[in-house]
DNA sequence: TATAAAATCGACCGTCGGTCGAAAATAACA
DNA sequence: TGTTATTTTCGACCGACGGTCGATTTTATA
């Protein structure tokens, strides 16, 4: 009863690691099973299908993200740098961006879609209490909240993967985040040194 | 040399609406040349892959979407209206409607997210123009034209696709348009009626 | 040690995207 | 018109892929 447990999870992370270096599409069962050395019946006494992996996968990936962000959400950070700490719970783990720039946006059309659905989904909600508790305390004005949310989650989205705010157009970010919760102007410029920090500054070898 | 581009562009409309209704992965090419009733190898003189296959068809339907909302960018509509009315150019014509409707959003990723991907291409530097246009008459009034077009249109293929603006929502969706291109509130109302005057209203079969 | 359950194996299958050389249809030229 | 080029069509065939299944080995149970 734990043997399985423990070869489904050296499995999914195998599957995880191929899907990233490679992509969902052309990563076949034969390699996964010959990576992991186990014949194919093996493979699927563990997984239905493929795709079945992949959700896995994804579940896998999107868990720990979660756990990140409940954690930041747990903070006694102020508002605004809570609200940005959520979000960024959901980009791949620092260790990992070298892997995930290479293919993340280019190809792997499929899993980087489902992923970020997937990440609206959970940070939806951890985001509109959030903005919720910047609204109780005035920092934030705006009402349908979880719509405004997911927009911003999808902006955020576009931004880190095809990298549309570089350099000096963050700004422009910062200033629509601003509009979109109803924040006084300047409340989020913070962003634009966190970016040029270098916290989220991506290599750049892909696109 | 007739002949040639008449047979293609009958291969062209077949695949496109097989990868509409069954979804892009789900149309092998023996169901194309079943429907179209040629052999594997005539296909294959007139393609170079599956994947060429697809992207004939997202040109054949941006081509059109293009030279719809370039017409829309020559009437001398007040500009908020112009505006919109680009937009609306690149969303699938009224008579496909419900063939879209039926699996845009839901499977078909790969479709769906190429489709957009060059939407956004194509429609970014026709809605800069109406929006300098816009800035020139003092309706709006911003930088960085470009990136906020972009999230302008990403805002809006997802209000769409993934219907998140029912109803009196739309009032979120048209408060975000006017904040991010700095119009004074209430110049993008009109929208309001427009959607629920039926004009984008979709039949929610799907979802 | 006998028995049940869990885990592993790999040959096999149908489908898919794609290739290729030959044949048929059409165009060009004499 | 007959003859040669060119374009178009054909379908058998291929390798890769995702997935199945009955047999077999390993492990837990009593």
């Amino acid at each position: 009863m734990k043997k399985g447990e423990r070869r489904k999870q050296e499995l999914l992370k195998i599957a995880y690691r191929m899907f990233i270096e490679k992509g969902y599409e052309n990563t076949s069962i034969d390699e996964i099973i010959a990576e992991a050395g186990i014949a194919k019946g093996t493979y699927y006494y563990y997984f239905e299908s493929k795709e079945a992996t992949l959700e896995a996968v994804i579940d896998m990936m999107i868990e720990e993200e979660v756990g990140r962000a409940k954690e930041a959400l747990e903070t006694s950070l102020p508002v605004p740098k809570k609200l940005v700490s959520v979000i960024y719970s959901f980009r791949p783990a620092q260790d990992e961006q070298g892997i995930v720039n290479a293919l993340d946006a280019k190809e792997n059309i499929v899993m980087h879609e489902k992923v970020n659905r997937r990440i609206v989904e959970e940070a939806v909600p951890l985001l509109t209490e959030v903005v919720e508790e910047g609204i109780s305390q005035g920092i934030f004005e705006c009402t349908n909240i979880e719509k405004r949310v997911k927009m911003l989650l999808i902006m955020s989205q576009h931004m880190f993967d095809d990298g549309i705010f570089t350099g000096r157009d963050v700004e422009v970010y910062v200033d629509m985040v601003e509009k979109i919760l109803g924040a006084k102007s300047g409340t989020m410029n913070f962003i634009t040194e966190l970016i040029s920090g270098g916290v989220y500054v991506r290599t750049d070898d892909n696109q």
